[in-house]
DNA sequence: AATAAAATAGCACGACTGGTCGTGCAAAGT
DNA sequence: ACTTTGCACGACCAGTCGTGCTATTTTATT
């Protein structure tokens, strides 16, 4: 009967079916909004979709504004299992690196989000709208760019790329070929995108890593 | 009195008024959209902003979606002027190469649009949204991808980059620098992702260019 | 100066928006 | 068995959306 019910937060055995709702609304909200906006997503385009009423839903939140923010908050953590966790769990070194890489571009070519990348669609959006969503959507942004800068410091912490290079301009240009990848596998539809970002990125790191450990 | 009339076109002696101030809805209407979104850009708040009434606004258009490809017209016609014209006037080789990179990348610190790239931000709220309006924004940024490839396969012929080097592939990755530099540009405000971009740029390219030309 | 035509303004419409209200119902606690 | 609590519902609000229809003003031609 409940559509979507996802995971049920028996906590102490209070708030059952009013959070599995409540998660299956943030769940399709973020579904729908990397592909339409989180603007053009209305409340009852929303409610309809889920098959319960305009109401119902808006209850779960105070306002719309709320929504979104409860929407972010869970396209953040879906972006923390499927890239973040899997990349970050490969040791440090380009090893990592180029898993955080090809974690985001499976976390593409898999379609995690129907409309690409949730926080692509939403930084075009709200880039040039100032407010709470815009500051939610831009943490976590931030939190990717900074999450890529890291590795590669590391990366060359351990000896793994030529010291001479800056840390954060390779981390900005890999940041960028994979929005590129992101661009590309939305609107060709094909993964030809994808398959060039991968191509670009191997090559750009094989060309700052060392060849062999310092010292040893 | 008339705010950023153009082209005033008297063709022969007819609609002088009318065309201008349609001129200047279109310009003001892809500034606007830039920045807030196509869709965002309602006929009132349109209207207001220029001083003028909506429905007399309304009546140079048959519909909204009208009003929105005349406004990513528009916004060609700026991009040909601004980007595509100043690049295509170096001779071809990797002179023209960089010289439409350049180009894009002052047309963003000089912000010709407000909101940063027009087509960046249609892109991203129209790729999954079918219709007239999204085939008119990928037309233009299938166009400008072209040009980026084209120049790139000249360059290539002239002998001034490596045959090895796959045009299609080094064209992709250009334009995904100079697109992750609008990016950066918008959020960030300051000049630092197009200074990353154009660096990122000039080592790409630099790597491909052949020391000097094959026979001679 | 008179007239035709074009451009703009005024006004109202149906649809939809985010948001509020009171009501009913099902489960939990006593 | 009775009460309390939480969740979802339908009806409704004021406001805005795009879009017509009609009047009024402005311009060009005679």
């Amino acid at each position: 009967m409940w559509p979507m019910a996802v995971n049920a937060p028996v906590i102490d055995g209070r708030r059952v079916r009013g959070d599995r709702t409540r998660q299956a609304i943030v769940t399709r909200s973020a579904q729908l909004a990397s592909a339409e906006g989180l603007e053009a997503v209305s409340l009852q385009r929303l409610a309809s979709d889920l098959g319960i009423s305009k109401s119902g839903l808006f209850a779960h939140f105070g306002s719309k504004e709320e929504l979104q923010l409860a929407t972010v908050e869970e396209a953040s953590r879906v972006f923390t299992r499927e890239v973040l966790k899997p990349g970050l769990s490969v040791p440090t070194g380009v090893g990592r690196l180029l898993a955080l890489c090809n974690a985001n571009l499976s976390y593409l070519e898999r379609k995690v989000f129907p409309g690409g990348c949730f926080f692509q669609a939403a930084t075009a959006e709200f880039d040039s709208r100032p407010g709470p969503v815009r500051d939610a959507v831009m943490e976590g942004v931030r939190y990717w760019a900074g999450s890529l800068a890291r590795a590669t410091r590391e990366a060359q912490a351990v000896g793994e790329i030529d010291p001479k290079v800056d840390p954060e301009q390779l981390a900005w240009e890999l940041g960028s070929l994979l929005a590129g990848a992101n661009r590309s596998h939305v609107i060709e539809g094909d993964g030809v995108g994808v398959e060039r970002a991968r191509r670009a990125i191997q090559d750009r790191l094989e060309r700052v890593t060392t060849s062999s450990p310092p010292d040893r």
